[in-house]
DNA sequence: GAGTTTGAAACT
DNA sequence: CAGTTTCAAACTC
């Protein structure tokens, strides 16, 4: 490994301009923000999607505050009880973080299975490369039905954005 | 806390 | 690719 992981500061300075308009635009508008959203996730190509975070980690997700920066998945824990949190329904498996401190059941998310998570994101990237890129973009848009995209089903409104035409929503209130 | 609703992910 | 099913979070009571 000739790459030096980037530090915090210099992570929070590769914000995209999109990411930085995002963030400013949510501190008036959520009212669940907490300041710690100007923090993402890093999922930059250099990175590899396989790469296991700290092993730390997993102890310390569970003091995490809420991430509403990734537009979906925005719990910190999970409570998966049949995906082995091994799919994207898991939000710890979106972000690529091994579970802990989660209220999930028969979980293969962690570090001693590494094996079948790393089978798990190969298989999801090899289907879609940009399935885990795609997740840290509130704006590409929902596509509610039933919620007018005013409730937290919504991507955009749980990332406290409005909806935009990327949106495939009806009956949308949410601008 | 249990049950329902919702929309994304996964499956057929 | 469209329709259906499964899943887990959000929501309601």
């Amino acid at each position: 490994m000739d790459v030096d992981p980037p530090s915090e500061e210099q992570k929070s300075s590769q914000q995209s301009p999109f990411q930085v308009f995002c963030l400013n635009s949510l501190s008036p508008i959520n009212p669940f923000s907490p300041p710690q959203f100007a923090q993402p996730m890093d999922i930059s190509p250099s990175v590899s999607p396989f790469q296991a975070p700290a092993p730390e980690s997993t102890q310390s997700v569970s003091t995490l505050p809420q991430r509403m920066d990734l537009g979906i998945m925005k719990t910190t824990t999970c409570k998966c009880k049949k995906s082995q949190c091994l799919k994207m329904y898991c939000c710890c498996f979106v972000r690529q973080e091994y579970c802990g401190g989660c209220g999930c059941m028969d979980c293969l998310n962690t570090k001693a299975t590494e094996t079948q998570r790393r089978a798990a994101l190969e298989e999801q990237t090899e289907s879609n490369p940009q399935a885990f890129q795609s997740a840290d973009q509130p704006g590409r848009g929902c596509n509610c039905k039933k919620s007018g995209c005013l409730k937290k089903y919504c991507d955009c409104f749980g990332a406290g954005l409005v909806c935009t035409n990327l949106c495939r929503c009806q009956s949308c209130l949410n601008h």
